[in-house]
DNA sequence: ACGCTTTGTAAGCGGTGTTTAGAAAGGTGT
DNA sequence: ACACCTTTCTAAACACCGCTTACAAAGCGT
């Protein structure tokens, strides 16, 4: 609920969150194109306009397209100051980029490298990867960059910014990476666990632009789950939220990083069908070259259970969520086709038809890079001026 | 998002609803006494309650607690006009009653009878129903009611009011009953699905008062799960959310109702328990007598197995939608405390602990009644003044 | 150069919340 | 009984906001 006083400011800021939207979505516009679409009277929009520039969310360009009459002077996202880092960490690979408010990522302006062995080793990775990234900035990097964004493994809750527990990468066990990166570096840096990063970054720049119920799947070392339910990410009370990996549907089944036997992450997802292709094969192979490998002896069984549980994936989510699309992510399902298709008539079999039915299923377009960025972003958008939504309960249908 | 024009009325509506709500949760108070609590000004809350006077959902009552300064006049939900309808509809029994806008239902006020066997013949018993219940009301219905909530079990498409399918009632499929009704009565009428309808009842009347995050699990003939995160009561694209019953947790198990085999439904209900018992004992029983059969051979063997799905299901909750707090609901758990000590047991071993911890599990207070009659009223909030709340993801944790 | 079309802004209006001031209502103390 | 105190509630004044209306600005076509 909305805290104490809720002034008229409250809503010249819902409309500037409004414009600023419009802007993100749509591309630079004039006044006039976003009082249309946006469902404002000009004067209104003019005003949002100005506070916005003063803040240097947006900026004026003389490029004017030509028409009828006077030409608008066309508004776009700053690109003097508003810029943003984005930060991915990965158990192998960590990655490094800025990009502008629209999302886009300087291809240049990007570095990878290998995730260093220790925490520090890690913080210290990031903060000299920032370092080159931001080189060539004269004086303070507030100067030019208003945040950083970043995507992290593992159960992350939210509400201390702290990495609970990662079992692909443990030395974030019990850190506050943002935390203290941000003391390093004298930033603003928001953490986000790599789902939810996919989920904000997908609608923010992906295929989910403006979609307000979807979920996304991500299928690749672990099961990720990342939850949009009338316009809000689902996060639960802490953050943890998602963690349908850790469900069991193999009853003293084989042991799972989390401590338990039988989770679902121990058989529908990339490594899991790795390891089975590599047990067939008699030698170790990762997940292409287990897809292209010649088939042998007992691969099709090996690849038919796989496909079996990532329906069960699949169709858990549709049952528990009712999702109007559902995207995934993940090599296993998008680089082969039939794979993709024999889940998806499996998980046909196994959802719930009228939510199947209601539920489109989709590749993911966005990646944790772009999540990272759309984190920084999305809260800069939400310190500015929060957005706000009508809060019935949504569920109630008037007859009559 | 907010629909076109943010107009100044916005804020008086928000803080009507505001009013509103404060009074339904903190019962009669004085102007002055829900300024200071809400947040607001004393002339804000003075015009709010002009509002909602003359709609007649509020009233003043004369009483006045005495104390140092000008005793205040309080103001109570109306009991004059405001008064609701609830109907609970379920496969064997349906239930109809009529409560103040305090959800208080008066006991001679309500009514039992056995589910009819036809469809037409439900929807006549229901309008028959709600004649007994107002029968001694002169003139016109809405004279007194503003509208009714039912609770339906099944699937239950809330974006066109449809009951898409009831496994235990089929009765229902295919049809619209709060539609029919409302052509009948002329008043409106708001369906919800079961957990649904207990979420709203729970967060409204009963032991989730107030609270934002959390679920509620309710084991009985089948497995509902009604979720509320960040305030929002998850529905999913057309109501069909929460459906946890029918995720596979037994590949090949028995054959469920939804036409697949080995759903959590299967194993993890009161039904479930009581068949397997049966099964033990050789006749049939019902879930009570199951409890307190004698043990036989094998007994301890089904208490167990049930024990460990109840577990499954409970631990899935809690790491998919890391709630605040997880009410059970349903005879099973709630009435052998032994049963209830043994599941924590096992669900605590497979649940991520970081979520565990997080999570509060409590019993239900609620039931479907309460929640018919919170789902109208709710309605009816909603339609005077939308409730508004921050939108941010929410997800987003700020470092330094 | 004139009209046409579209863009952007200034002024006025109605609505809203807040602050301030004051009236109303009851108890307390002498 | 009366003045004083405390608290409640409302009226008036003010600031803010979005909308409508009116008007100036800026190009294009003839």
């Amino acid at each position: 609920m909305i805290e104490s006083p809720v002034a008229s400011e409250l809503l010249s800021r819902i409309n500037e969150r409004r414009v600023l939207e419009f802007v993100q979505r749509n591309g630079p516009a004039s006044r006039a194109v976003i009082a249309r679409g946006g469902g404002m009277s000009a004067p209104t929009v003019s005003k949002a306009v100005v506070s916005l520039i003063r803040n240097e969310f947006l900026e004026e360009t003389e490029a004017s397209q030509a028409g009828f009459g006077r030409p608008g002077k066309l508004l776009q996202l700053s690109e003097q100051k508003a810029n943003v880092l984005g930060v991915v960490i990965d158990a192998d690979t960590c990655w490094i980029g800025s990009a502008r408010l629209d999302g886009a990522v300087g291809e240049e302006q990007s570095i990878s490298f290998r995730t260093p062995k220790t925490y520090d080793g890690l913080l210290q990775a990031v903060i000299n990867g920032l370092g080159e990234i931001t080189g060539n900035v004269k004086g303070d990097l507030s100067e030019r960059f208003r945040g950083v964004g970043l995507s992290v493994p593992g159960l992350f809750n939210s509400r201390v910014g702290e990495t609970v527990m990662s079992p692909n990468l443990h030395l974030l066990d019990g850190q506050r990476l943002a935390a203290d990166l941000s003391n390093e570096i004298g930033l603003q840096c928001i953490a986000l666990q790599e789902s939810h990063a996919l989920c904000v970054g997908e609608r923010m720049y992906g295929a989910a632009r403006g979609m307000n119920d979807f979920a996304i799947l991500d299928v690749s070392t672990g099961l990720g789950l990342g939850i949009v339910s009338g316009g809000h990410l689902l996060t639960g009370n802490s953050g943890m939220a998602g963690e349908l990996g850790h469900i069991t549907v193999v009853p003293d089944g084989l042991k799972c990083g989390c401590g338990n036997r039988g989770c679902l992450e121990t058989v529908a997802t990339d490594t899991a069908f790795a390891r089975l292709i590599s047990k067939e094969l008699g030698r170790k192979v990762g997940v292409k070259e287990a897809l292209t490998a010649p088939a042998v002896n007992g691969s099709e069984e090996v690849i038919a259970q796989t496909v079996d549980y990532l329906a069960i994936a699949v169709s858990a989510v549709i049952n528990i969520f009712n999702p109007a699309t559902l995207f995934l992510h993940g090599q296993l399902m998008n680089s082969d086709p039939q794979i993709f298709k024999r889940v998806m008539r499996q998980a046909k079999k196994r959802t719930l038809s009228p939510s199947f039915k209601d539920c489109r299923i989709l590749q993911s377009q966005g990646n944790k890079r772009l999540g990272a960025v759309a984190g920084i972003i999305d809260h800069l958008a939400n310190e500015l001026a929060p957005a706000f939504a009508p809060v019935g309960n949504g569920n109630t249908e008037q007859a009559s």
